[in-house]
DNA sequence: GAATGACTAACGAACGTTAGGTAAAAACTG
DNA sequence: CAGTTTTTACCTAACGTTCGTTAGTCATTC
């Protein structure tokens, strides 16, 4: 009976969603009005508050849904066939894909990981930071058991691991014109698997930096 | 009779510089209130605006202060003694010193450097980030000419690099109890070199990421 | 006639900043 | 070197603005 088209219903939401995105992205929680987002979405100030409760609601449940998708994303790559290091090239090339379809999620997501402990809303940062590190950290392990990788602790080869990537999508959010490009993406999982494979040193290991 | 003590003098303006650095690289620069720093100080607001022009130049002239330091330790291994793998060494040596001794300094240099554009008062990161990768790239395109190093133009070979480098100092800010050991730097400087001479395939490099 | 989705108008609190004043030390002067 | 002026280092008290938030109202739709 109804129209079965629910899906434009939220117009408002969906303009706030993106003006928001769009804001925090660049000028970060405390340096984003509510009277900003508003003038970005075109609608007035109780509209926001119809659909969230309050601004710390509104930031949180766009990032939650765009680090979501990176999850996800990383999440298929960790999930996918083929030996480990296949997989880590998948992992890289999904984020840099990520990276150029949306950089203003990704430079959202990379504020959120790597701003100061107690800034913008309260949400467990070191929880996010964790969830991301364990699923690469599971291949890392799956290759150092097949012996594809070694040279170190599973912790240590993936903090470096995303070190590398994370560097290069924070490139690409401080450059837009920085191509993120699936080749890049083979050729730093290459260095990382010759870094961690033919190293020739004592291993090395940090003091539990994310474990558990 | 009095007490000859005039080293002193300018007691409330370091007062609020360790107050401003604490709360700075804990809350960010709009998380923090002038009215917590002068608390935490322990002075009247009319001090701060006393010995600083406003808000921002508080925050820049803390920000350029601890910066100096981090750039100095960086160029001083830089123009070292030694092959380009010794001075990369200390280069990641020095900054993890750093971090080990002030991690306040360093989580805000870090929250400099990676937070989003508009972000904070408005200073120049594009040229701060520069700045330091100038310096890590002379090391590497010695290593290059030298034969050291291969596997990349000096340019990607870099942001590898810092990447690695910044993701440990990262760690540590997040995690204090963290070490970042000189053993740990000549490790991942190892890692660094086997991943870049090893490497058997095609150099890729990015689309200059932070050329001049 | 009850939700839904929007509006105008205002709220108190917190923000960065400043006007205006004071006690003591330092610098100058006859 | 006594007397005067200036500067230093701080204070109390308030300013105007912007912040996030909400009470109350009103069409439109089901």
């Amino acid at each position: 009976m109804a129209v079965p088209e629910p899906a434009t219903t939220n117009e408002a939401e969906t303009k706030l969603l993106n003006s928001a995105l769009n804001l925090f992205s660049q000028r970060g929680y405390e340096g984003t009005s509510i009277r900003e987002i508003i003038e970005g979405a075109g609608v007035t100030r109780p509209v926001l508050y119809y659909y969230f409760e309050n601004k710390e609601d509104l930031f949180r449940r766009l990032f939650e849904t765009k680090f979501s998708e990176l999850l996800e994303r990383i999440e298929a790559a960790v999930e996918s066939d083929g030996d480990s290091i296949a997989r880590l090239k998948r992992i890289i090339a999904g984020a840099f894909e990520l990276a150029e379809q949306n950089s203003d999620s990704v430079r959202l997501i990379l504020q959120v990981l790597f701003s100061p402990p107690q800034q913008g809303p309260s949400l467990d940062r070191n929880r996010l930071i964790r969830q991301r590190f364990k699923l690469v950290e599971r291949v890392i392990r799956d290759g150092l058991e097949n012996k594809e990788l070694s040279g170190g602790d599973s912790q240590s080869l993936t903090l470096v691991f995303l070190g590398v990537m994370d560097m290069h999508m924070m490139a690409k959010s401080n450059r837009s014109e920085t191509r993120l490009s699936p080749e890049i993406a083979d050729g730093l999982v290459q260095f990382f698997v010759a870094g961690a494979k033919y190293r020739d040193v004592p291993e090395t290991s940090l003091v539990s930096p994310y474990a558990e």
